[in-house]
DNA sequence: AACTATTTATAAGA
DNA sequence: TTCTTATAAATAGTT
């Protein structure tokens, strides 16, 4: 589906197999996303790469949907509750006020991660999920800078990221996450 | 992907959501078959119709991949070396890109707040975007722990090696997040 | 179920 | 690898 129609067998070189892996997979992942969203329902993904790795979708997760097909049961998914969203939302501003914080403190984040050392537990949720709001928002630079009439709230997500503000010159293009 | 563009978000009448779920199933199972075909792997799809009933695909079958899958040995987690930092990073890489893929759930979330009349200084656009991201981050919770034991020496690194992002160039090592 | 106007996915190319 | 872009494929609304 792209510059010309391909035979539907397998792709011989290596390398083009696994570009094509891993542009299909997210494809799939999108669509699997896209049916569970707009049906509400649960849907579990496992795929092994050409190198033998990995990879699945599930929502709400793959364990949950693989066990309730080997055990044939049916529970309905429990609808979010009002309650829920107001817990979430006070999460939600914490979160936010939390980083607001980081953003006039600097690098408070990062030093507070060193001291911390090799004691640090996975199980911190409230750091765990900092840590994944900056990468997500790391993701989001991108796509915010498309919008050139926004680039202030370009810089604002800069911020809050608590990441100084590194603009990509020619040589350094690449982004990881 | 027709007359029109539509809205992310649960399809509300029930026989359009059939409608919807039977195309979509059949176009997802399509691309499964696809991407089995031209990479040669093992592929799984478990997913339950709004009805409550099952519907799965298969290559070569839904037991033998979901078998493997769940009974594949935790790898030993190697030596810190670089090669195994970049094995979890683009682990890590995954979950978040399928976070992303959530993202969009979060639409309740964002009206309920929004109702609040909370005031967070950010512009609109960029408190929706960290709306969703909240939400998606709830919900990949479940399966960032099911990978807990896989990240958590990635994560504790990750975590400990939270340097200003450091853009790679062709010589420089990858070594953000 | 079929039909299309559109949107989306993606094979090549850069 | 990431990003374009030309084209193939999927599909929402309709018949």
């Amino acid at each position: 589906m792209g510059r010309r129609k391909i035979e539907m067998k397998m792709v011989k070189d290596r390398g083009s197999r696994q570009v094509t892996f891993s542009k299909r997979r997210n494809g799939l992942f999108k669509k699997a996303n896209d049916l569970a969203t707009l049906c509400g329902l649960e849907i579990a993904i496992i795929v092994f790469s050409p190198g033998g790795k990995a990879f699945s979708f599930g929502n709400p997760n793959v364990e949950e949907v693989v066990d309730r097909y080997l055990n044939r049961k049916s529970e309905p998914i429990p609808p979010a509750s009002e309650g829920m969203f107001e817990k979430e939302n006070e999460e939600l501003i914490d979160l936010v006020k939390q980083l607001q914080l980081e953003k006039k403190k600097g690098e408070m984040l990062e030093k507070e991660m060193k001291s911390r050392g090799e004691s640090i537990k996975i199980e911190d949720l409230d750091l765990d999920e900092l840590l994944k709001l900056k990468e997500s928002l790391e993701r989001l630079r991108k796509n915010v800078r498309m919008k050139e009439s926004e680039l202030e709230a370009s810089s604002s997500l800069l911020l809050l990221a608590n990441e100084p503000v590194v603009e990509a010159d020619a040589s350094a293009s690449k982004t990881s996450i």
